[in-house]
DNA sequence: GCGACAG
DNA sequence: ATCTTGTCGC
């Protein structure tokens, strides 16, 4: 299925002019409700080995968490890891990954930042800008910001800052275990991300959309060698 | 100038 | 992200 991107543009670009990309992309982000509560979830994920990625992503049903499709994208490494710049690295290949659907999921979890960013503009504004559709994003370490501290019991949750600007919200979905960074990414608001987050969390620190692309995108990585 | 720094 | 074995604890 062909994807339909808004505000397409090149990748093949210089670090400064991904910045500027960015720049201009940011106020194009919309924190707004959902149109209505997902049906299905898809969660992407992307692991590298010898300068070559694998896209994945798993589409689940929702609340119910089934696997209902999978799809992968494997390709060349074409943009080095800088913080800030993730999305130049990743979501070519995601798109690719996403492309290959047989049916488009109602809203993405990705493994990164959203407007807990620099800029205002992680992965998941990104992808959700071009895609046009809800996103957000649940990463496993903080970009930026700064937090209180987070109470130990699972279901705890406390807003990420940048200054006065609330840009996410640290979470916990398991005790004795690492919090988790939630934030906007495009048409969806930080506490439908969060509680999605939270609806989606089955026992584990990750959240099965993300656990579940991730778990695909290394096996496929390994299976490759 | 000194840290911090998604994956 | 990736390199890597066992090990402590619920």
């Amino acid at each position: 299925m062909a994807l339909l991107l808004h505000h397409a543009h090149a990748w093949d670009v210089t670090p400064a002019q991904a910045v500027a990309l960015q720049r201009t992309l940011a106020p194009l982000v919309r924190e707004e409700p959902l149109v209505q509560t997902p049906r299905t979830i898809a969660g992407v994920d992307m692991s590298v080995r010898e300068d070559q990625v694998q896209a994945a992503v798993v589409v689940l049903s929702f609340p119910d968490l089934l696997l209902i499709e999978q799809a992968i994208w494997r390709g060349p490494v074409e943009f080095p890891y800088v913080p800030g710049l993730l999305s130049f690295r990743e979501a070519p290949a995601v798109l690719r990954a996403l492309e290959q659907l047989q049916v488009q999921p109602d809203v993405l979890m990705t493994d990164s930042q959203g407007r807990a960013h620099p800029r205002r503009f992680g992965l998941a504004c990104h992808l959700g800008v071009l895609l046009d559709r809800p996103v957000w994003g649940v990463a496993k370490s903080k970009l930026t910001g700064v937090h209180a501290e987070l109470p130990a019991e699972p279901g705890g949750q406390v807003p990420l800052y940048s200054g006065k600007e609330e840009i996410g919200a640290v979470l916990r979905t398991r005790v004795r275990t690492n919090p988790l960074y939630v934030s906007v990414g495009h048409r969806i608001t930080l506490p439908e991300a969060v509680a999605l987050t939270f609806a989606c969390a089955k026992g584990y620190r990750l959240p099965e959309p993300t656990r579940q692309a991730h778990l695909l995108s290394k096996k496929q990585n390994e299976q490759s060698g």
